[in-house]
DNA sequence: AGCACGCCGACT
DNA sequence: GTCGGCGTGCTC
């Protein structure tokens, strides 16, 4: 007896067979089951999908030659049907085929191994797992607030928002409330994210040392893309046999694996790197509501400053307005650190041209010096200067290859281009009419770490030594290790003042940092992405996190958080001043509702790239044509082509459309029908090298 | 996406 | 005479 099955393999979903393919088997496999199937002279790993699937040509009388399943993955449990269905779902609803989205959601060697290999794997005794020698910590008494949580969360169907301050002590409710759900039942997992992973070691100390003493040293594993391919195969294996019962990871981690799986948490919620900004574009915290309804698990996205998104989902019910589908819980309190910074704000307009740090911020800053406490600079730019510029004929050290200036790097002597890489040692004359005098235009760190250390050069410590500045971002962090080199000197207090990138105001806890300065913000004000603004306040308010977290240091004057600004009065600096999170989120949704923006609307983007600028929007604009009626029939706005904000990199031009309307469900079904338009039209529009769907686009 | 097949330029 | 460039087309 032969059958007929049908699996998923990784095919892109515009190369003809984006669906799943059928071959032929002696014996029946339950959907789930990971086999290894030939297409065309390749062997490939495949999900089988379900029995037999009916072929597109299923009424031709003449069946077509099917060829065999190879072999068959032993000795590993089918994939359960909600995994199915949320891989099925992702690909659905981001516009890529299931077999892509599955196929990335497993562990590479799964892929790569032969079935010789497989085998051999299989076979491997496991290990002795090595007991757990943390330090046994003595457990926090829930706080009132904690309780109140906890209690609702028990109680409470979710999704849940936790609202709660920096140090307001989110992670012990996170910790307490997987507690129970492990408790509970002998067999439930849990599923930790955390969006980066330089923040993933932290996390998972305070979960080892809290549940490893009494569930085992094996019962937490973790997933991120640092993890070499074995320990990632390993790890996959033990979230996916049950054995492990909590997983904690990066966005990879929402396809995780997890049969028993009874709570999801997703810490700093508001974070853009949950969203996947290649191939499947996915967000892992939407994905992570959505699994968390399939599966019967509740859901607790934690945030200080949550998407704005979230916030309104969370909205409580009104007299004209029900209540939103997430339940916000708020944690108003610090729990023993000391009091938020006071937000200080210097008017720009009444310095002196060209101030870099104002003469009451350097004042604020030498006196904290002095007195042996540390300070925050954040400036969102790295390198000397973001442009080299000839002062005699204008040059500008434009990138020959992209739409953007290639930034001065004084360090190492470069002009480097931060789109495309492109690198080359500065001039030491204008490359345009060979006069010497060319000059930096702006500042980035490294600049600003030159300037504080002549600023500051008589400035000494406590201890009569001279200070000492550091800078931590891309390029100081490198290579491998610096990044945690530099931030334990910065924890034994050998820096003074440290200069970086946004890098520096997540999640890291400098115990003695009392002042947090923030330097050329106002670009956020006024961009062009209406997300900007929501970003800006929420880099503002970690970075505010940053000080006075140690409530035990004896202050001479409380913690601040300085703020330069050419818009000192404007809202967003109001609500940071306050610390009020709720006032500039209504505010803000009060803006995209006048628009019409998200979450009051929703979005989706097509980018195509060509040689040129013409082709890419000539492609976008045919398409734009195609979707025309459907799209007006289902009210969804379709906007005409124009070119991405960088427009050239690397030689490409970039193009995209935005597609905007107030009914997902409806978007949702434009997308889906448009794609086939999409496909067909490639066929005419040969110069496109590529083009992709990005549905909820977080940057426009 | 891969990978093969296929048809034109600089090397042993 | 071959090696190899990447353009077109197919894979259950």
């Amino acid at each position: 007896m032969s059958h007929q099955i049908s699996v998923m393999v990784h095919t892109p979903a515009h190369s003809g067979i984006g669906g799943a393919l059928t071959y032929e088997s002696g014996t029946a496999h339950t959907a789930g089951t990971l086999v290894r199937v030939p297409l065309g002279s390749r062997e490939l790993l495949g999900v089988v999908w379900g029995g037999a699937a009916p072929h597109a040509d299923s009424g031709e009388t003449a069946p077509m030659q099917l060829r065999a399943i190879a072999s068959v993955l032993e000795g590993l449990t089918p994939l359960n049907a909600h995994w199915r269905q949320l891989v099925q779902f992702a690909a659905s609803y981001y516009q890529r085929s299931a077999g892509e989205v599955a196929l990335a959601a497993l562990p590479s060697q799964l892929r790569d191994l032969s079935a010789e290999q497989w085998a051999r794997r299989l076979k491997r005794k496991p290990k002795v797992v090595a007991a757990y020698e943390g330090a046994t910590q003595t457990i926090p008494t829930p706080t009132e607030e904690q309780a109140q949580v906890l209690a609702d969360i028990a109680t409470h169907k979710g999704p849940f928002l936790l609202f709660g301050n920096t140090g307001s002590g989110k992670t012990e409710v996170y910790l307490r409330a997987a507690q129970a759900v492990l408790e509970h039942n002998p067999q439930a997992q849990i599923l930790v994210m955390v969006p980066e992973i330089n923040l993933t070691p932290q996390l998972e100390e305070r979960f080892r040392a809290r549940f490893c003493p009494q569930w085992g040293a094996d019962c937490l594993v973790s997933m991120h893309s640092s993890l070499t391919p074995a320990q990632r195969l390993k790890n996959w294996l033990a979230a996916h046999s049950g054995e492990a019962r909590i997983v904690l990871g990066t966005r990879m981690a929402v396809f995780a694996s997890m049969p028993h799986l009874q709570l999801i948490v997703v810490d700093e919620e508001h974070d853009p790197s949950y969203k996947q900004q290649e191939g499947a574009r996915y967000s892992a915290r939407d994905l992570a509501i959505y699994r968390g309804q399939l599966e019967g698990a509740k859901v607790i996205l934690g945030s200080a400053t949550p998407s704005l998104e979230s916030w309104h989902h969370s909205r409580p019910a009104t007299t004209s307005e029900p209540a939103g589908r997430y339940m916000r819980l708020a944690m108003p309190s610090r729990v023993g650190q000391g009091a938020l910074p006071l937000v200080r704000r210097v008017d720009m307009n009444r310095q002196p041209y060209k101030t870099v740090f104002s003469n009451h911020l350097l004042d604020a800053m030498r006196e904290r010096v002095t007195r042996g406490e540390q300070i925050l600079v954040l400036l969102n730019r790295r390198g000397y200067a973001p442009v080299l510029n000839c002062n005699d004929c204008g040059w500008k050290s434009e990138c020959p290859h992209c739409s953007a200036f290639r930034v001065f790097h004084k360090l190492d002597r470069t002009l480097r281009c931060h789109h495309c890489g492109f690198t080359q040692p500065v001039p030491r004359a204008c490359p345009s009419c060979g006069n010497l005098d060319i000059s930096p235009l702006g500042r980035g760190t490294e600049q600003l770490e030159e300037h504080l250390a002549e600023l500051l050069a008589d400035v000494r410590r406590p201890d009569g030594e001279p200070i000492r500045i550091a800078r931590i971002d891309a390029d100081s962090t490198r290579l491998k290790g610096e990044l945690e080199r530099q931030l334990a000197e910065v924890h034994a207090g050998a820096v003074d003042v440290l200069v970086g990138t946004q890098m520096i105001a997540k999640g890291h806890d400098f115990r003695r940092v009392t002042l947090v300065a923030a330097l050329n913000t106002d670009g956020a004000l006024f961009s062009s992405d209406f997300r900007a603004p929501e970003r800006l306040f929420s880099l503002l308010m970690q970075a505010a996190g940053r000080a006075g977290r140690d409530a035990t240091m004896n202050l001479v004057s409380p913690c601040e958080m300085w703020v330069q600004s050419h818009h000192p009065q404007h809202p967003l600096f109001e609500a940071l001043k306050q610390h009020d999170y709720p006032a500039f989120a209504e505010q803000q949704l009060k803006e995209r509702a006048q628009a019409t923006l998200p979450p009051f609307s929703f979005q989706a983007l097509v980018r195509a790239e060509a040689r040129s600028q013409e082709a890419a929007q000539g492609f976008l604009n045919a398409a734009r044509e195609a979707g025309a009626a459907l799209a007006d029939e289902l009210m969804v706005d379709l906007y005409p082509a124009v070119p991405m904000t960088i427009q050239r990199v690397a030689n490409i031009e970039r193009a995209q459309m935005l597609i905007e309307c107030t009914s997902r469900k409806a978007l949702q079904h434009f997308l889906a029908h448009w794609q086939a338009d999409l496909h067909a039209l490639r066929n005419a529009h040969r110069q496109v090298i590529r083009w992709a769907v990005d549905v909820d686009p977080l940057a426009i």
